[in-house]
RNA sequence: GGGCGUUUAGCUCAGUUGGGAGAGCGCUUGCCUUACAAGCAAGAUGUCGGCGGUUCAAGUCCGUCAACGCCCA
């Protein structure tokens, strides 16, 4: 048969994938008398296409589920994308930009047909893409969050909501984007530190001459001032609290009131209070019924309020004109350099404008008592435990959440304005004729719904409701949530609320928040800079399954990773480890006749190591994927296929497989080889599916193996009895000894091919016969020829020589010794013997060690000190001889 | 200003109840050894950020300082 010398992933990836589809291993087997297991996948972006963090995020996933099917229990990962309101609205807009239009001339109906289209044809290419990575998810059930039954059920809650008493339309201050005009939600915007100006105005009283300094880094707002504020501790201003100032070109009187908000170190101490333009003010104004005044328009165009001369002025050329004035009218006292943080609309990189304007919101407080308990209590984990404490602080100061947005694309408000009377109804039909004037026409809310308001919705939503479905009993509470902590306030805790309050139930039991993927130097990746590898080319040149364990293998549960060209070679290179061991024993065992009778094998030492690791790495590879450490499970793996596995045993499989004489030793070895590594892919497969489906599916040949395909084959379970520590000891012990023979042979630069004697100086019977009785492991292993063991006299003269546990090796050489390198390496390893032996002596006479230190441990130290005696005399020995 | 986190080998990072410092990459040396040069073999490398404390014992627990990063205001 014939097997590529090197790995090519992309012949086989996509036969794999297709095959896993066609066969609907990812569609969960619905057992009513198991409990399945659920991930639901963050919906992505309509409009996104894939980017390295998606590869983690998914990896995760996959994983996680990979795991789930093979351990038996029915698994369903969700997958699905959000209409992503304004960012797709943009990708439309800009077309339309292209041909000079914009979406008013286009018109609101057409606009939306113009998105869903754009929608058929270009959305979702991401999906596509996580194909080409693995995702094993039920791309039956994918769900769109602006699809018919997920927008019925926006609708439901929207006026289960509102008839509650949580929805309410009110007056707010938000942040606006005067060029997109429309509401953004916090996470839309952009800050970022700048330098400024703090411009001090002087405010004159309306009594008398003397006047006050206020500090502002925005002048253009004072056009909407309604107060000045000072704190009420502060001493300076305690005697002005409550007399009345004159707003330059405005003339409107303004009080001065005390807040203990204010800082009295900030500026002068002296705060202009700006309602409808500013967040602090807004709340401020609140607390001292002050009456805001609007300045600007939705573009940002100051308007009458402004008064005459900045009527129709942009808000930036406002400022200019605003402080060329105070000039004049000497009423700028001076200007400081000042740096404040500016936010900016995510889209369009505009100078957000707080303003003040009808929108909808949800009340958060009701909604959030329940969320708070069932983190508190660890009904819901979140992983790693340290965000459990963000969420806390968010939960805790919880805000109404500002639910408008002023885009056409997405899920329109469901209320609905009587032309004739104003009167408004909130409900899922278009009301027939309004209640209060009997008038029967109807103008819906223009508004339509934050994206996040249809994904908070995501656990229940996605299985059907509002119909009560089998599959939103069976699978709800689900049980992982894989995602980046940008969203814990966003998403992951409006899900917990709105499961709590559609459902009485947790959305989820576990989220798991991991880190950020970053470039070689720690940047995040970003369009602007350039530094983030396109996944899909990186899967043309390596393989998804090079990808997916390069990404795990580095990320730790959380934490940030980094990612580079060299990270990704590491696992090429395992794929690539995996192929050419699975190429050695294809070709060799397709010569071999049958497999030995199950009662007929014989197990040498190296058989019984292999067997006795395999199962410990079981048993500790459940627990990594149980526990979602996946970077210790692909750790591990790594570390058991390549060192142990192919490092030693293929090699010493190698004597049995090429001796064509006796056919038992062959099926014998042909038997473990495949077992092995059998089982070796099914404990890899959720980490690198594809090349352990190849790898597994051709065993299949030689092997009876009864699961149809490797995706749902059984993960192997832990046999202990196998689990050898005597065994591994031994084997150990001849695998130092072949080590020191190694670098014995190193010291004198022997060529690899050349073959020596030895003599090993051992007194314990039980070692000498282990040793004589795997001689052929030191042949095959070091290229040792002959071995003459003595117990004490004797010591060979032409020989170098070095101790190895309770052995004395010596390789015996014809030629001169370099008596002075000789010693000088004996010496340098006699140190190292002596600072540890040092040390432990200094334990085992401390008597406050013996006395608290646990039993175990002191016999630890004892065997230990008795070790590196040995070691210690044996290695004095070796350099007295030298002499 | 408030909160959270990070600091371990040249680089990126593991290190789960405190008990002999690890991985990958890189580096040095020698090898085209009949699975693999995307490889094999041998090797070098650490005041575990500083200081102080608890303990028989601290990379691990506590305090403090410093640097860096993230989130919120």
């Amino acid at each position: 048969m014939e097997i590529g010398k090197a790995y090519e992933p992309n012949k086989i990836e996509g036969k794999w994938y297709s095959y896993w589809r066609q066969n609907g291993f990812f569609k969960p087997k619905i057992d009513q008398n198991k409990q399945p297991y659920t991930v639901l996948m963050p919906p992505p972006n309509v409009t996104g296409i894939l980017h390295i963090g998606h590869v983690l995020n998914n990896t995760l996933q996959d994983i996680a589920i990979r795991y789930k099917r093979m351990t038996g229990v029915p698994t369903l990962w969700l997958p699905g994308m959000d209409h992503a309101g304004i960012a797709t609205q943009n990708v439309v807009e800009k077309e339309l930009q292209k041909q000079g239009l914009d979406r008013h001339q286009v018109g609101r109906e057409k606009l939306v047909e113009m998105i869903w289209e754009w929608k058929e044809e270009k959305g979702g290419a991401i999906f596509k893409q996580l194909k080409q990575l693995g995702a094993s998810c039920d791309w039956s059930r994918e769900r769109f969050t602006m699809d018919e039954q997920l927008s019925k059920a926006v609708v439901e809650v929207f006026v289960h909501l509102y008839n509650k008493g949580l929805i309410y339309k009110g007056e707010y201050i938000i942040n606006w984007c005067p060029r997109c005009v429309s509401a953004l939600s916090n996470d839309e915007v952009e800050h970022s530190d700048e330098t400024g100006s703090l411009w001090h105005i002087k405010y004159p009283f309306v009594e008398g001459d003397e006047y006050i300094t206020v500090a502002t880094t925005r002048p253009e707002t004072m056009l909407g001032d309604v107060a000045v504020a000072v704190n009420p501790k502060d001493e300076r201003y305690k005697n002005i609290i409550g007399k009345k100032l004159r707003l330059p070109f405005i003339g409107r009187e303004i009080p001065i009131i005390a807040d203990s908000y204010v800082e009295k170190e900030f500026g002068t101490g002296l705060v202009k209070i700006t309602p409808a333009h500013d967040p602090n003010d807004f709340e401020m104004g609140q607390r001292h019924n002050l009456q805001p005044v609007v300045i600007m328009d939705e573009q940002g165009v100051m308007n009458d309020n402004a008064g005459e001369k900045f009527r129709g002025l942009d808000r930036f050329e406002c400022r200019k004109k605003i402080v060329n004035e105070l000039k004049e009218m000497e009423l700028l006292e001076k200007v400081e350099q000042h740096s404040l943080s500016i936010g900016q609309c995510y889209r369009c990189d505009s100078v957000v404008e707080p303003y003040i304007s009808e929108q909808w919101f949800v009340k958060m407080k009701p909604l959030a008592e329940k969320a708070i308990d069932a983190v508190e209590s660890g009904e819901i984990q979140l992983q790693p435990e340290r965000w459990i404490k963000v969420f806390m602080h968010w939960m805790n100061n919880i805000r109404d959440w500002c639910i408008s947005r002023q885009i056409w694309w997405g899920h329109r408000i469901p209320a609905y304005y009587c032309e004739n009377c104003d009167e408004m109804v909130v409900a899922i039909e278009p009301p027939k004729k309004c209640a209060k004037c009997n008038g029967e026409q109807f103008r819906q809310d223009e508004d339509v719904l934050d994206t996040w308001f249809s994904s908070w919705l995501w656990p229940f939503s996605t299985m059907g409701w509002p119909e009560e479905t089998q599959d939103l009993d069976y699978f709800l509470p689900t049980d992982l949530l894989v995602t980046a902590p940008d969203i814990i306030y966003l998403w992951v805790a409006r899900m917990i609320m709105s499961t709590f309050e559609f459902r009485d139930k947790i959305p989820f039991k576990t989220v798991l928040l991991h880190g950020t993927v970053r470039d070689e130097i720690g940047r995040k990746m970003s369009k602007s800079l350039g530094n983030s590898p396109d996944p899909l080319d990186i899967i043309e040149r390596v393989g998804a399954d090079a990808l997916r364990f390069s990404m795990v293998f580095n990320a730790p549960k959380g934490a940030d990773i980094h990612f580079s060209e060299a990270v990704l070679e590491n696992g090429r290179n395992f794929c690539n480890k995996i192929w050419n061991a699975y190429r050695y024993i294809m070709t060799n065992i397709s010569e071999i006749d049958g497999l030995p009778e199950k009662d007929q094998i014989e197990f040498e030492l190296a058989d019984k190591w292999i067997y006795s690791r395999l199962n410990s790495v079981t048993k500790e590879v459940t627990e990594y994927y149980e526990s979602l450490r996946f970077n210790d499970a692909a750790q591990l793996l790594q570390d058991f296929i390549w060192r142990e596995f192919c490092s030693w045993y293929l090699e010493l499989s190698k004597e049995r497989i090429y001796d064509k004489d006796n056919l038992i030793a062959r099926q014998n070895v042909k038997f473990i080889l495949i077992d092995v590594l059998e089982k070796s892919m099914r404990l890899l497969h959720p980490i690198m599916p594809f090349i352990t489906e190849e790898v597994w599916q051709s065993l299949k040949q030689f092997y009876p193996l009864s699961d149809e395909a490797l995706i749902i084959a059984e993960f192997p379970q832990v046999n202990e009895s196998l689990i050898d520590k005597r065994v591994d000891a031994d084997m150990e012990m001849l695998q130092e000894a072949i080590t020191t023979i190694r670098n014995l042979r190193k010291q004198v630069n022997l060529s690899p091919g050349k073959e020596v004697d030895l003599v090993i100086r051992a007194e314990q019977p039980e070692l000498v016969d282990t040793v004589k009785k795997y001689q052929n492991y030191f042949g095959k292993m070091a290229k040792v020829n002959d071995i003459i063991f003595i117990t004490d006299e004797d010591k060979p003269k032409q020989a170098i020589a070095a101790v190895s546990g309770k052995m004395e090796i010596f390789l015996l050489l014809s030629g001169l010794i370099d008596v002075g390198k000789e010693k000088e390496r004996l010496e340098k390893n006699l140190q190292k013997i002596l600072v540890d032996l040092e040390r432990t002596i200094k334990k085992l006479n401390n008597e406050s060690f013996l006395a608290n230190a646990k039993p175990e441990v002191v016999e630890k130290e004892r065997l230990k000190e008795t070790e590196l005696s040995e070691l210690k005399e044996k290695t004095e020995a070796l350099i007295s001889d030298l002499q």
